[in-house]
DNA sequence: CTGTTAGCGCTTTCAA
DNA sequence: TTGAAAGCGCTAACAG
C-alpha cells in the first residue's frame, strides 16, 4: 500500500477519522483504550502521517528555507552543519538553495522557498546583492529573516557574523607590525558589503601608519564571463608583481581567494613569505599543513550557522517581538602561521 | 497581504476558482482574452501557487530527499552541488539530511523524508549501514532509491560510485613500484561495503607481489565515544610505529583521514616521505600545496552526484521501467605528488 | 468520549 | 468558454 491515512485506519478499526487523528495526537478527549487501539494498530501498519496535508491544513510546512551562493564551499557547508543541527533539534527540515552568486538567482531561490511555503529563511546574500528590496518585500508578507555570514548596515534585521572591518585590520597591522609595507590585497567585488568593510579595514591599517598607496594595490577578483576565479586571481597577481614597486604581503579577502593565492603563487614561483608575505580569510582546517602553513583569519563557522538558526527560530516561534533587529558579531581570529613570518628583506631596510 | 489565493483572483475578476485555474495553467478551454486578464492580474499582485496545496492535491511535493553521512565535508558537498544542480534544472528542489554516520539517524531521516511525501531518494548510506531492509521496505512502498558514493554489492540497486577496489589495488600498486614493501593502512569500520572493498584491493595488491603480512597492518580508525576521529588516527599512527617493523609507507581509506594523517605525522615529526610514504583518498583542491604536495586518489565528486541526481528523477518520471538496476561505476584517478615518491630508505637496500 | 462537518488551496471531472 | 463541485489527508469546531 504506498500511504496509508487516517480513513484507513478509520475503516480497519470502525472509527471515524476525526476520531483516530485525535487518539493519535493523544487528545484528552479520546478513550485510554480506543487511544491504545489506534496507537497500536498505527505503529503496526507503519502509518506515517502525510505532511504535506498536515501543512497545508496548518498553513505552515515545518521547514526553513536556506539560501547561500554555493554549498560546495568548506566554509559554507560547516555554517551549514551548525543550521542542520539547529533545525533538526527543532524538528524542521531545511531546504538549502544556491544563488551561485547571482541576483537574479537569488531572487529565484527566494521565490521558490516561498511558494514551497517555508516557515521563514536564512540568507547569506549573492555578491551581487547590493540593495536588499526583495528581502524587505519579501519579509513585509510576513516570512522571519535572518542574514547570515554576509551581514549589512544596509539592511535593518536580524544579522549573525563576523567583524568584517575589525578582522582585515587586525590581519593588516599584524603583517605591517612584521615590517611588510606594500600591501596588496585581493578581494571579491567591492560593492558587497563585507568586501567593502574588509577593505575598509585594510584602508584604515594602512592609513594609521601613514601608508599612501590606498587604494592602489587592491585587486577585484571577479571572473569575467569564460574565465575562472582562478584566471583572474593570476591575472591580478600578475599584475600586482608588474608594477614598478610590487608589493612584499598579500591580504586576501575571501576563503577562495586565499587559497587559490596560494596555488598561484607556487605555480608562478614565488616562495613565500620571502618573496611575498601571505594571510586571507580562510577556514581551512588544512592551513597547518599547506606549505608554507597559512596565517588566517579564521571565522566561527559552525557557530555563525548555530546562532542564526537559534534567531530564526525564535522569530518563527513567536518569540523576539521586540521590534528591534539584532545584530550578532561574533569575533575572528587571527590564526598566525609561517606565510605572514617576519622577512628576510625586512633586514636590508632595517 | 500574507499570501494570495486563486479565490481571491477569482474574486477580484469576477471569475471561478477553476476558471483561474485553468487560465494560469494555459489551458486551452479558456478565451484568450480571459487568459490575459488572469495572468496578468496574476503577474502584477504577486500571485504564487501554494505548493503545498498543489503538493498535496497532486500527491508529489515536487522534492527530492538526500542523505548523506555529513554535510560538512568537502567531498560530500561537490556530490550535493551536482545533485542539487542536476535538481534545480529540473525543477525538484532538495531536502538534505545527515546520518551523521549513524543508522539510527539514517532511518529517522529517511521516515521524515517519506512523510514529507519525497519523490525519490538519494542516498550515502552511514558507516553502520550494513544491511539495508530498511531501504528495501522503503522502495517496496514505491519510493524510487538511487545509492551514490558509498555504494555496495549486497544492495541490488541503482548505484552511483567508484570502483574502490580498483582504485585501492592501483595506490597499493603505486607505493610497491616505488620500492615502499611495509605499507601500512587507515581504513574506516571494516563492515562498510566501500571500505571493504578498498581493504580487498590493498591486499590483493599486497599478495600480487607475495608480501605476507596481511592483515596486520591495517588500522580501522572508528572513534570510541568521547573520542574525536583525530584521536584515534593518532593512536592508530603511534601503534605502527611502535611495532618491531614499523611501516615505511600509509595509505589512508577516506578524505578525513588523509588529512588528518597528514596533521598528525607532522605533529609526531615524521618527514614525509623519508620516514614514512603518504597516499590516500582525498578530493581536496589543496593538494598541490600541502606539505608536502599530497599523492591522492581523487574521485569525480560534482559527476557522481550529477549522474545519481539524473538517474534518479529518470526513475522518478517513469523511464528506467526497465527491471534491471543499473550501477555506475566511474574511474578514480591516482594523482600522483611528493609524498609518495620514491623514498630514500630505498637507496640503502638497493 | 466519539462522530459529523467544514475547509486549508489546488486540480479536475462534469455540467451549463 | 466558463462554472460548480468533489476531493487530496489532515485538523478543529461543534454536535451528539
Amino acid at each position: 500500500m504506498p500511504q496509508m491515512t487516517l480513513r484507513d485506519i478509520a475503516y480497519a478499526l470502525g472509527l471515524s477519522v476525526s476520531t483516530v487523528s485525535k487518539a493519535l495526537r493523544d487528545s484528552y478527549e479520546i478513550s485510554k483504550d480506543t487511544k491504545e487501539r489506534v496507537i497500536a494498530y498505527a505503529r503496526t501498519n507503519h502509518y506515517l502521517p502525510n505532511r504535506m496535508a498536515k501543512s497545508l491544513k496548518e498553513g505552515k510546512s515545518g521547514s526553513i528555507g536556506v539560501v547561500v551562493c554555493s554549498i560546495d564551499n568548506s566554509f559554507v557547508s560547516r555554517m551549514l552543519d551548525g543550521i542542520d543541527g539547529v533545525c533538526a533539534q527543532a524538528g524542521y527540515d531545511i531546504v538549502i538553495m544556491q544563488s551561485k552568486e547571482s541576483l537574479v538567482q537569488e531572487k529565484s531561490c527566494l521565490k521558490q522557498l516561498e511558494a514551497r511555503g517555508v516557515e521563514g529563511i536564512l540568507i547569506s546574500p549573492s555578491a551581487e546583492t547590493i540593495g536588499f528590496e526583495h528581502l524587505l518585500a519579501l519579509r513585509e508578507t510576513g516570512m522571519p529573516i535572518v542574514l547570515f555570514d554576509r551581514i549589512s548596515e544596509r539592511f535593518e534585521s536580524d544579522q549573525v557574523g563576523i567583524d568584517n572591518y575589525h578582522a582585515a585590520f587586525q590581519a593588516t597591522e599584524h603583517l605591517l607590525a612584521n615590517r611588510y609595507r606594500r600591501i596588496a590585497m585581493l578581494n571579491i567585488g567591492l560593492d558587497i558589503p563585507f568586501a567593502r568593510l574588509r577593505s575598509a579595514g585594510y584602508l584604515d591599517a594602512l592609513k594609521k601608519k601613514h601608508l599612501t598607496y590606498g587604494k592602489q594595490l587592491i585587486r577585484p577578483c571577479w571572473p569575467d564571463t569564460g574565465e575562472t576565479l582562478k584566471d583572474r586571481v593570476r591575472a591580478s597577481i600578475q599584475s600586482l608583481f608588474e608594477l614598478a614597486e610590487p608589493p612584499d604581503a598579500l591580504f586576501t579577502a575571501t576563503d577562495q581567494l586565499s587559497t587559490l593565492s596560494l596555488s598561484v603563487l607556487h605555480e608562478m614561483g614565488h616562495r613565500i613569505p620571502e618573496d611575498i608575505a601571505l594571510i586571507g580569510f580562510s577556514n581551512t582546517e588544512l592551513a597547518d599543513v599547506l606549505t608554507p602553513p597559512l596565517s588566517t583569519i579564521y571565522q566561527p563557522a559552525l557557530e555563525i550557522g548555530r546562532l542564526a538558526a537559534e534567531k530564526l527560530i525564535g522569530l518563527i516561534s513567536g518569540r523576539g517581538l521586540s521590534e528591534e533587529y539584532e545584530t550578532v558579531i561574533l569575533p575572528a581570529q587571527l590564526h598566525i602561521r609561517d606565510s605572514s613570518r617576519p622577512g628576510v628583506k625586512v633586514q636590508v631596510n632595517g
